[in-house]
DNA sequence: GCCAACGTTGGC
DNA sequence: GCCAACGTTGGC
């Protein structure tokens, strides 16, 4: 079983808007790069647990806990002209994006800021903290994710 | 809104 | 295959 960090930012999609969709499941769309879609296609597995990091707002950080409901199937947003991530380059053929469904798990009392994860030096080595980093998918370890979800209560 | 960092595109 | 130009990400 894997850890996750998956990040969205909260105006377009926010752990909020996962919490009212029916049996608190979704799919999560919209993943255009690489690296990230080589995650969710190869690696993520049903029954994993991710993240839920809003990122680009007020306050960025770690909002609450998923669970991977379905693994890796075409991302349908790419093939939908009128969609905003459309892809023309990607046909259901072929597809080049994928996407997986997620279920919450629970939404944190309250957000693990980006500002509190910085200042842990057994954090530092997280994709999430490292410089210029715009991954959007990204593994966490054991470690780190036992020390994150202590960070919560303290 | 700014801007540094990064990924992608496309001419050559 | 190089690399400049461009678009996007995301913290601040």
């Amino acid at each position: 079983m894997r850890y996750w960090l998956m990040k969205s930012e909260p105006n377009v999609y926010s752990i909020d808007d996962l919490a009212r969709q029916q049996g608190k499941t979704d799919h999560w769309d919209g993943i255009r790069n690489y690296q990230a879609r080589n995650f969710i296609r190869d690696d993520m597995r049903k029954g994993d647990l991710a993240f839920f990091y809003h990122s680009n707002c007020q306050q960025p950080g770690i909002a609450g806990i998923m669970k991977i409901a379905r693994e890796a199937y075409p991302d349908f947003t790419a093939f939908d002209s009128k969609h905003k991530y459309h892809d023309p380059k990607s046909d259901p053929e072929q597809p080049r994006w994928f996407m997986v469904d997620v279920e919450l798990v629970r939404r944190f009392d309250e957000t693990i800021s980006l500002q509190q994860l910085k200042e842990h030096e057994k954090l530092k080595d997280m994709p999430l903290l490292q410089r210029g980093s715009r991954l959007s998918i990204m593994p966490v370890t054991k470690p780190q994710w036992d020390y994150i979800l202590k960070l919560e209560n303290s």
